[in-house]
DNA sequence: GAACGCAATTCGATAATGTCGAATATCCTC
DNA sequence: GAGGATATTCGACATTATCGAATTGCGTTC
């Protein structure tokens, strides 16, 4: 990992935290001296990555970031695909569908389907959520079981009383999104809000993405033909990219102990 | 300007023209030897902001960018302020309006409103347009005379048959606009389709943003009612940042030729 | 209106760091 | 199954980023 790009990762990273921060509370955050900070800062500066707050010394994330981002939006095979189908879904179903990548230890909605009963929502395209308190997180953690069993050993961060935690209560719950394609989430993320999701598998069979139900809480457990348009929903995406069997197999098994030979 | 985060500035910029690249193809593009575009890539894809395509060798933009990208929109003040008058805007005037932002020569647009026809519209939020063939832009450019002066020495790309690429007949444009805090643009961007700018101000007198009205060719010119409108949305978004003035001052007179005593 | 103090910016010496070419591994094609 | 092309790894070298100190600029206080 280069250094210098590395920092400056680290400084978007902080003012994406913080949206405002001058040089100095920047440094400090990253630990660095100032004038190292002050020379990423403007070398990002200079490409529109960061810009400076209007009138005064403090910067924040800047406008090539929009532009880089929706290049990356039309980009996504996946998205255009699923696209169609998600909105189909919505209007069955009457919820809210969502379409997330996994960035990490969080789930980023790249696509997202209003509920049509016609009232105001936010858009959620750009939304990031912690992947084990979503379904569509869920989901595609346990098709990486070995970033998976990266992210139980490090503490769980609580959203809601009723996120789950607990590393070995979330493998159990691994184990079983495998078996079925189907992850769920009862008010993990959002109060009020729970939800099911499917994977979307590409050509190789590799899970590329997660495609998702908004239930409201008072809704749940949703009926059987919510479930069974998801799950169609997921496979007829996944057709689509040309995956071949669907609900996708499992991920290689866990090597065993003894060294690959 | 610091070196690797300048090459890897450029290998977004490089992914965001070909979407899809190999890393000898984009070490050929920037000119430079493979191991090192190779190191660059590698760090960015450490951050989330390069990504590998599903099952190939070949890289495109990252989903980080996407999380970073709706924090800019969340930070930036003017598009809060601004979104609840352009959008009264687009309702009194029946024509889609938009709010963009300079990003060197082009205009990125932060914010859009869709006709209120409840035709299905493209959404436009992150699109850039090169400055000269823009209306905002014109705007953007008009109020800085510095940046201006170095774009017109500059060849124009013609976009449409109308675009307007000579630079003497742009800067006579920018101080009409200067004059009366309008600019127009017709068919100079995307036939059928023209628009007329104003621009938002901050507190210290700065033009920060530009709000537009796209106008469908057919219905040009629009009639003062548009036009009227147009001026008091911008001023009233104006105001709200706390601007004394509207239109705002002339930018500072370019010095004259005698050097600063 | 002047002086203080803080924060941003500039500058230059130093050595740590990224760069590059060659070697290796991996993938795809024929 | 062999050949070509592309990605990846490695290590020596010198370019390059880094850092501390000095300077400038700005906002705030008295």
């Amino acid at each position: 990992m280069i250094q210098a790009i590395d920092r400056a990762a680290k400084v978007l990273s902080s003012l994406q935290g913080a949206r405002h921060l001058g040089i100095t509370e920047l440094a400090t955050e990253l630990a660095l001296p100032v004038s190292t900070v002050h020379g990423i800062v403007k070398s990002l500066q200079g490409h529109g990555l960061v810009a400076q707050e209007p009138g005064g010394n403090r910067y924040m994330l800047g406008p090539a970031l929009l532009k880089l981002s929706n290049v990356y939006l039309d980009t996504l095979d996946v998205r255009a695909r699923a696209m169609r189908w998600t909105l189909e879904l919505a209007r069955r179903t009457g919820l809210s569908t969502r379409l997330g990548v996994q960035l990490f230890d969080e789930v980023i909605i790249i696509h997202h389907n209003q509920r049509p009963d016609g009232s105001q929502q936010m858009p959620e395209t750009g939304l990031s959520i912690p992947a084990h308190a979503s379904a569509m997180g869920k989901v595609l953690l346990a098709y990486s079981p070995e970033y998976a069993s990266g992210l139980l050993g490090r503490p769980l961060r609580s959203l809601t009383g009723a996120t789950i935690t607990d590393p070995a209560q979330l493998a159990i719950q691994f184990v079983a999104i495998v078996g079925n394609g189907i992850a769920t989430e009862e008010d993990e993320a959002v109060l009020g809000e729970s939800s099911i999701a499917a994977p979307v598998v590409d050509t190789r069979g590799n899970v590329i993405a997660a495609v998702a139900i908004v239930v409201p809480s008072s809704e749940w457990p949703p009926d059987s033909s919510v479930l069974n348009g998801l799950r169609e929903t997921a496979r007829n995406i996944s057709r689509e990219l040309g995956a071949g069997t669907w609900p996708p197999l499992a991920p290689q098994p866990i090597l065993s102990t003894h060294p690959q030979s």
